[in-house]
DNA sequence: GTACCCATGTAATCAGTTACATGATTCC
DNA sequence: GGAATCATGTAACTGATTACATGGGTAC
């Protein structure tokens, strides 16, 4: 149900068309939740079936522009405040941890060295992100740029932890042989 | 495609039946990859339909026992080696971080140490898991524990940004007022 | 006039969740 | 005999992905 309110605090930042919504989430919400264009308008349709989005004008080629309502910036702050976010995660990086034992030992450290490097590059792409972002004073981005934080630090934590598991699993193999 | 795979990586470590499985997943991996009883039933009819997995034996009260098959492990292995994982993680709790600016500062800041308070408390039921596998020695434990260790510095890593942004905002509302 | 971008929508499919439905076996 | 646990399955619904389909406006 998070696209919904993702769509209402991208319109409670000015109105939009979907068009509009579409490229703000490729630009910034892409990383924390990826949304497909035809399901931006079918998500834009239900809204304003609800009362949450009116369509405030229309423009050239069909352009609907969507502003949000006072029942939708209600439910935008409820979302905020009151609904508890989901804590798990799925992560299909960490299932196949669990799994390694079925690859030889230098799979499975292949595997980790792997986890290094792509990590290690999402994190140079957050970094010029951030240098991005940094230019930026409107609520987005203040906000953004927190969020992006996020990323960098999450991105170095794993960085280290995928160091250790590989030096971890290295001392696991030699244990067995000798 | 996942499911599939986790399914193959548990009958990996020997057979079991849908309600075992069930009961792992519960015990292990849900804080990676949740399933419901009902997907499993039907991912283990649709394997055995791929010939990746075989029903060795049937016992009382209609239990079937599924093993692997070699085309089976064959698949575990190349999504193990040859299948990137996805790089984008959908979190709920950082979309809301992008939209805290329609909140007042007092409000943000609240939902940020809510975050702080929660992912305390995960931090802490870790450990106590921790201390569990420690005990195990099978390959899932082994493995388990090394996903474990990224739960852990995970939730440091996100208690200490929690802090930070709580922190930042209220510098910001600070320089907003002066 | 043609290529590029703006702009919206539908259909098919897949993965995941919730709820329902049923019945056998074991333990006490 | 009754409760708890073992055990499997189906149906309805929701959210997300991919592909298809169409056409107007602008810049050169």
């Amino acid at each position: 149900m998070s696209l919904r309110h993702a769509v209402l605090g991208l319109l409670a930042q000015g109105p939009a068309s979907g068009y509009d919504l579409r490229k703000t989430f490729d630009a910034s919400l892409s990383n924390v939740w990826p949304a497909t264009q035809s399901q931006l308008y079918g998500e834009l349709g239900k809204l304003a079936d609800a009362g949450q989005v009116t369509v405030a004008a229309e423009g050239p080629r069909g352009r609907k522009e969507y502003a949000i309502t006072d029942a939708g910036m209600a439910e935008l702050r409820h979302w905020l405040t009151e609904v508890e976010p989901e804590r798990v995660r799925r992560s299909d990086m960490l299932l196949r941890v669990f799994f390694l034992g079925v690859l030889d030992p230098e799979d499975a450290q292949g595997y980790l060295r792997r986890q290094v490097q792509a990590v290690t590059a999402q994190h140079e792409r957050f970094r010029a992100l951030a240098d991005v972002v940094d230019e930026g004073d409107d609520s987005l981005s203040v906000y953004g740029r927190i969020a992006l934080e996020w990323g960098l630090r999450f991105t170095e934590t794993q960085r280290e932890w995928a160091r250790w598991a590989q030096e971890r699993i290295a001392r696991e193999a030699t244990a067995a042989k000798g």
